[in-house]
DNA sequence: ATTGCATTACGAAACCATTCGTATTATAAG
DNA sequence: CTTATAATACGAATGGTTTCGTAATGCAAT
């Protein structure tokens, strides 16, 4: 359990995912990937991942030259408070809302929509 | 149409909130409904809501003493694009992860869970 | 050991949101 | 008209993110 609320901002959030996704990685790794996004400088992603280190987002390891970073907070962990933070404000605490407002206005396969329907169904019989 | 992306912050959207709840509204009473919920001095309202107008997320009509705003944007609009950065940023655009996850997590009440089986079911037949 | 390269460290600049103190202005009451 | 009150205008401080230049450092190859 974490003391304080996880936050990452829009960047911290970027590289977040990426490590979920990818594992303990390099600087250099994490930025070539960030690259192939959108442009951004070597010791710019590195200074992130600094910081992101003083606020315990992620842990890094020494040992190595090069210095290899690792994710502490929990993926789910993270997008939950994010979502519930976005929910308040954006949809005054209402998930139903939200919920209705992202498949009424996003084009969503058939198959995603029979999942969570069936996810539904499964939350009704409880 | 809008020209640029609507993109409020934190602060702007809770004033945008009620000025599409309660309708064109002077900064002493929407600082006063915000102090319900938050301490927040008044110039800091009004710099706030000024702050708005310059970015044409509100207009106001200065005949009266007090100046009188109304939102701009409208909130389906606005939300649904605060909606769709929010997916992106988080989701990596995947608008079933989301609504997996803000089922899963959040406690919804079975008539909600009834409304958006519903609209499942009516995106379905189309 | 020296050189060259990749990495980390440091610090500053630019930008933006938030906050509020103070000054100015308009209105209403007397 | 004068004064008190309430509103707006202005500007500045604060705090945080993002960005990057430059310096220092470690490593590997010669």
């Amino acid at each position: 359990m974490q003391e304080h609320k996880i936050k990452p901002t829009e960047s911290e959030l970027e590289i977040l995912q990426i490590l979920w996704e990818k594992g303990p990685s390099s600087v250099r790794y994490v930025n070539d990937l960030l690259n192939k996004k959108r442009s951004i400088g070597y010791t710019t992603t590195l200074k992130i991942m600094q910081i992101m280190t003083e606020k315990k987002l992620v842990k890094r390891n020494t040992e190595s030259r090069s210095h290899i970073y690792d994710a502490l907070s929990l993926e789910q962990e993270t997008k939950k408070n994010l979502l519930q933070t976005f929910i308040n404000n954006t949809f005054k605490g209402s998930t139903a809302s939200l919920v209705m407002q992202a498949l009424g206005s996003e084009k969503t396969s058939k198959e995603d929509l029979e999942e969570i329907k069936s996810l539904i169904e499964k939350l009704e019989n409880k």
